[in-house]
DNA sequence: AGATTAACGGAGGGGTGCCTCCGGTACAAG
DNA sequence: CTTGTACCGGAGGCACCCCTCCGTTAATCT
């Protein structure tokens, strides 16, 4: 019912002392990230452990509950994704806010699930949803500052719509990219007229 | 192994001539309409038959596979849509050309099967990605002549483009509008200059 | 090396879905 | 109304997944 009510929540997974307990710790949060990366938040657990190479009372002991693993899992990628907004700060505007949009594709591309939580409705999901914001949205201000982006649409109008085109299957990637151009496109401020 | 290899494949379902037998065929395929809608093309047969009314077994007696129930519904879903092109045939190119894709997305939103099947591999599939693609890409041609879209794209791009982020969750209908009109000016021809 | 104990892994009970099979039902023809 | 049979529905076998529990193993400490 009210578990993690109080205090800050986050995850209360930690990583354990003992050698061997450690490598199970990692190689299950490798086999989750590749996991949920196929198939999306609804994977199989023991999926999960078994390409780690443990049993599955292992993966309980560590993640006693699928949402604790996959936040494990998912933070640490959100982690990565913010500290890719701060590479591109010395870019001009525009190039900033694509470059990072690009990085973005390329997180999304294999892990769904970041896609599937910009909807999803939890506490962790909505914090980081929060980090992932706090990392981008300055490079989309900085963009329609400098005349450079539309100002008629919002920074999640236009993260929801990469996501969306990201989650999509296209034959190729140059087609991909040539789609997400087309998309960029029409976010970019028109020519006068 | 190789069913189906000589001739006109197709669907080999047939509505049954007994009044009974003809509800519950009819009850079966408004359930899977539903159910393959909320849940995709994975959704649980026995909730289909459930929330049909009938025993699982006459679901299977009817659809001998989950191929067999899924093709009966989707063959019905596109051929509303091809119908849907030649209503906007008197439109303006441009008109014309983004009613039949507001038309797409109304169908795709609630139907995630036809979204997933762009991508799926098999001869239904293909055969109705061939139909759909008939109905629409005159239209995104005649756009083309009329210097309305731009002609460095193609019209599997648009499709996939919309259709991905038709199946994007979106906070509200009118965001997926906004995003949608972004994109759609992302294939407009741009302004000379 | 030996003791301590954290950590391991998988058996097993419960749940759900897939699909087959067959005793029962009720439509429709005579 | 009777009868033949097309059709019904769900029980049941198999497979997979969830999660718990506990006898066994081996990392660490002394």
């Amino acid at each position: 019912m009210a578990e993690q009510t109080s205090g800050t929540p986050r995850v209360a997974v930690r990583r354990p002392n003992r050698a061997d307990a450690r490598r199970n710790f990692d190689a299950l949060l490798g086999a989750a990230r590749e996991v949920f990366a196929e198939s999306g938040t609804s994977a199989s657990l023991e999926e999960i452990a078994r390409r780690a190479g443990v049993g599955i009372g292992t993966l309980y002991r560590n993640f006693p509950t699928r949402q604790d693993l996959f936040d494990t899992v998912y933070l640490g990628e959100v982690e990565e994704l913010c500290q890719a907004a701060d590479e591109v700060a010395d870019l001009p505007p525009w190039d900033g806010f694509v470059v990072w949009l690009r990085r973005f594709v390329d997180y999304v591309a294999t892990k769904r699930a970041i896609y599937e939580s910009l909807n999803r409705d939890s506490e962790t999901f909505r914090s980081c949803r929060v980090a992932m914001y706090g990392a981008g949205e300055p490079l989309f201000d900085r963009a329609q500052a400098a005349g450079e982006a539309r100002t008629d649409v919002s920074f999640d109008d236009v993260l929801r719509m990469i996501s969306g085109l990201t989650a999509t299957g296209f034959t190729d990637e140059a087609q991909r990219d040539r789609v997400l151009g087309i998309a960029l496109d029409g976010v970019r401020r028109r020519p006068a007229g």
